[in-house]
DNA sequence: AGGTGCATGTAACAGGTTACATGATTAA
DNA sequence: TTAATCATGTAACCTGTTACATGCACCT
């Protein structure tokens, strides 16, 4: 009999984080920010592995400000309200402890356009236009990939690093498609 | 201001397909079976781009059915009960509409690997098992997947493409994590 | 007699998105 | 003055997973 733990179960002592949570404490510790930055950082940086919306980091924050592992204070610009957060040392040792954690990380994929490649049998003459959709997607991923990359001289390791690793796997998923394009495309 | 459109809204008086009950139709398109099948034939082939699981697929046969697009009869194996679904003319219409259709494709991935190796900085000493643990993973995939491909010559273009591009692309993953471990093994 | 696989289904939960509400600041 | 951007937050909704409940069939 498997004595399956709970994915998010915190080992012992240790509180436990959502995903979200675990996200946000790693934007934090790139220096203290806002929710509304955040956000911003997020689309800019890790948007096509791992996405937030408001609606997930506002109320997360909060829920990590009241198990003490971020410290919140007002910094308002002019009349516009602002709260900005940092990591205390509890939430420092916690994403420290997720980092090294050895719990299988979650890895979720839903692609609609592969399962659209999956029944192209249905429609065949629908394939190819399919697989030029799908590059024309990874064309637009790769350019925004390039364009942050272009500030890659003022990164430090681990984003670069991310980066580079998304840049190699879209270019192999382009160069795939047009090697299949041509194929298709010679047949007809 | 961006007219911008439900997700999900049909276009005109066909009848509105969540996600799931695409991949349905789809399966459906392989040949009738039952919501237990659906299931296996998932896990075996479109699992890592494509999950589904029972508390999903029973629920949305019968709103299939409701909705007039499949049909399902009772088929009990002995007096082990068993229903087995076909596409009627309505939902193979709503499969190619579907596969013909040019709305953005559904697109969503959260890869904890990868946000472990953005954050990395944190804990430098652990950049280099996070990058082997997810080479492990990848090399999990790619072996499932090429166990898969032994099948390859009773494939269809379909399952045997999206496939190959699932072997490529891995592949490229993993040969990224080895360059980059070798490097970072050298710097120690 | 007992374990594994076949087979169906539901209820509770978790996690996340979207739309909405609100309002200040800044640049055109 | 008006649009865009900064900024926060919530409620309703959607989608999907997990755990559970049930029971037959087959093999050892």
């Amino acid at each position: 009999m498997e004595n399956a733990l709970e994915p998010n179960l915190a080992p012992a002592g240790e509180p436990a984080l959502t995903p979200t949570g675990r996200a946000i404490l790693g934007m934090l510790s790139l220096g203290k920010t806002s929710g509304y930055d955040i956000k911003q950082l997020v689309d800019k940086s890790t948007r096509h592995f791992w996405a937030a919306s408001y609606g997930q980091i506002y109320p997360e924050l909060k829920r990590l400000e009241d198990q003490g592992l971020v410290r919140g204070h007002e910094e308002p610009t002019g009349g516009r309200p602002r709260r900005v957060y940092e990591l205390t040392e509890a939430g420092r040792a916690a994403l420290a402890a997720w980092l090294a954690s050895e719990r299988e990380p979650l890895y979720e994929l839903r692609d609609e356009g592969m399962l659209k490649l999956f029944f192209s049998d249905v429609l065949p003459e629908q394939r190819l236009a399919n697989i030029r959709a799908m590059r024309r997607r990874m064309e637009r991923k790769l350019e925004q990939l390039v364009a942050v990359r272009a500030h890659a001289h003022e990164m430090s390791p681990g984003p670069a690093l991310t980066l580079d690793l998304g840049v190699t796997t879209t270019e192999t998923f382009i160069q795939w498609c047009e090697a299949v394009e041509a194929r298709l495309a010679e047949k007809e």
